[in-house]
DNA sequence: CTAATGACCATTA
DNA sequence: ATAATGGCCATTA
């Protein structure tokens, strides 16, 4: 199993309205630093069941999308999901794992 | 093997 | 608030 898909069978355990970080999926597929490189696997995902607009940065703010980030934002207000400024709140809108 | 790439992160100024 | 910097990691050529 590829590191890439560790991280597409941990994100599909995000439900809809909820999100996650680069860095929180890599903390949980066991590379806590590799948040550059699941960003590469998103990019380069390209199975319709991975929810990968999902994904966020750290800070909040949306991050890039294949399709284009003003897509990824919608998709995510359409779940749900309020964004404000280009950002959202992590503490309310971000999936903890094995809670 | 090395080098380059990228949907990142944290720190510093 | 923005910009620059160094680091970090998996994939790919």
């Amino acid at each position: 199993m590829s590191f890439n898909e560790k991280c597409y069978s941990a994100l599909k355990k995000v439900p809809q309205g909820k999100v996650t970080t680069y860095a929180e999926l890599g903390r949980v597929v066991g590379s806590p630093k590799s948040a550059r490189a699941v960003g590469n696997a998103m990019n380069k995902n390209k199975n319709r069941e991975v929810p990968c607009h999902r994904v966020v940065r750290s800070d909040g703010s949306i991050g890039g999308f294949a399709f284009g980030s003003e897509k990824k934002t919608e998709m995510l207000k359409k779940e749900g999901v309020e964004i404000v400024g280009g950002k959202m709140d992590l503490d309310k809108f971000g999936f903890r794992f094995s809670l």
